[in-house]
DNA sequence: TGCTAATTTGCAAATTTATGCATAAAATTA
DNA sequence: TAATTTTATGCATAAATTTGCAAATTAGCA
């Protein structure tokens, strides 16, 4: 029996018992205690069980792994990122902005999909580089932990001096009176740098977003050449928007 | 029976049975171990097959997350990041490089860990924004999608203008006389750069980049501060190292 | 086809890894 | 505190592996 397998052995077994005593296991598989404290050892030092004296207890809540970003409403976001489709052409100049939002977008995106995307986050930019005909440029800058995202005066230089065809904008807020709104500064900065950057600008929002105002705006509802919600366009919490001449979809 | 066979079986065999013995396929195909080694060492270098004393694994639900980064020799590069460990001190400003080597080390570092990291490489960011005394700087630039870094004049520019204490360099071959090699010509510029940037160079190299020869030249090992491999420093492979009066751990 | 170069294979020596045992240290229990 | 149980550590041994080398095989090419 190799080592690996006694590893597997230990795991499986927690499937059963809700603890395993060294001696007990020794005999079970007519090996030496020491190597079943060993082998404790090394699964423990992996962070996959819980020795104590005596023997050890599987850990339950393995810490969650850093790359597996969370996507709250993911349905919701679906809805959105389907209907985004129908603005993407082969051969397109694109500016993805961050959200996860637009990271559900991103993975329904169809694989073959050939254009030249700019984005500065790094969720988006893993995600997109499963595509091989994507042209990818991630826009470097000093990194917001939390969202994932460069932000500052880099990105801001950066997207200067691009011009894209269509820029896919993920919202904090959007109210009828106020606009787009951000509650910081530095992103409502780099949005409102990524609209001038785009000829056309398609914000996507799901219902939640809908009717929220914050500190910093970002712009006015006439500059969106499209709103995205998961709702029908009829929807009374759209007509606002439909009112005032929107294009909602 | 050719090699492509053999490999062939090999992974054949693995619908049927959950490891293979060496000895046993050996005693099965007629051949010696040496060889059965040896396929098993190229399977597992190739992330196909997990290869463990005595024996191999075949490598099953390979997760269709995007985010979820594989990494072969998990076991080797964490010996080297611990060793690496101890060049870091709070304060420093580094230049983190790619490659899984660096992922794996970087998983390692003390999440209280206070300093300024300059990486283009997205995997390696997303792990270094789990810390919360991090000051991350994500070098931007057109996207390698396969290695997932930037690469380019972008990055190259970047680099030029930056000086940092020291630099985790990954490395893709090795050798006493060649000194640093890659295989690509645009990553060999980045490393140059990264080199010319930074006071001290630590080249992190598990052992079976050792006594490789690639076509773009890096640097010599004059270049390095230390290497740091998973052998004992005392090994034979790395006497040479040690003998050009590298710092070897 | 025949020759050369490159690759592959098996062998042997050196090295590493896994394992069990003895003993000392640490933790638990009474 | 003392007695008992469990664990850690160093060491010995056997098995597995690495590595350099030479022979054998395969591939490339005139």
């Amino acid at each position: 029996m190799l080592k690996r397998e006694r590893h597997q052995y230990i795991m499986n077994k927690f499937q059963e018992v809700e603890k395993i005593n060294t001696i007990d296991l020794a005999l079970e598989l007519e090996i030496s205690e020491d190597t079943i404290r060993r082998d404790f050892n090394e699964l423990n030092n992996k962070g996959l069980i819980n020795k104590v004296y005596g023997g050890a207890f599987l850990v339950k809540d393995k810490s969650k792994n850093v790359f597996d970003i969370n996507i709250i409403n993911e349905d919701k976001k679906i809805i959105v990122g389907q209907k985004a489709l129908s603005f993407l052409s082969d051969g397109q100049v694109i500016i993805m902005s961050g959200g996860t939002t637009n990271l559900s977008f991103c993975k329904l995106i169809p694989i073959d999909f050939s254009a030249t995307i700019y984005t500065y986050s790094l969720p988006i930019a893993m995600q997109l580089s499963q595509h091989p005909n994507i042209e990818l440029i991630f826009i470097g800058g000093k990194l917001q932990k939390k969202a994932m995202v460069t932000i500052g005066i880099d990105v801001v230089q950066v997207l200067s001096k691009i011009k894209a065809d269509i820029c896919f904008l993920g919202v904090s807020s959007i109210d009828e009176n106020q606009g787009l709104t951000e509650m910081g500064y530095e992103v409502s900065v780099v949005k409102k740098e990524m609209i001038k950057a785009s000829g056309k600008v398609i914000a996507m929002a799901t219902s939640d977003k809908i009717n929220g105002k914050m500190m910093h705006k970002v712009c006015g509802l006439e500059q969106l050449h499209a709103v995205i919600t998961d709702l029908n366009p009829k929807s009374p919490k759209v007509k606002n928007f439909v009112d005032a001449g929107l294009n909602v979809l």
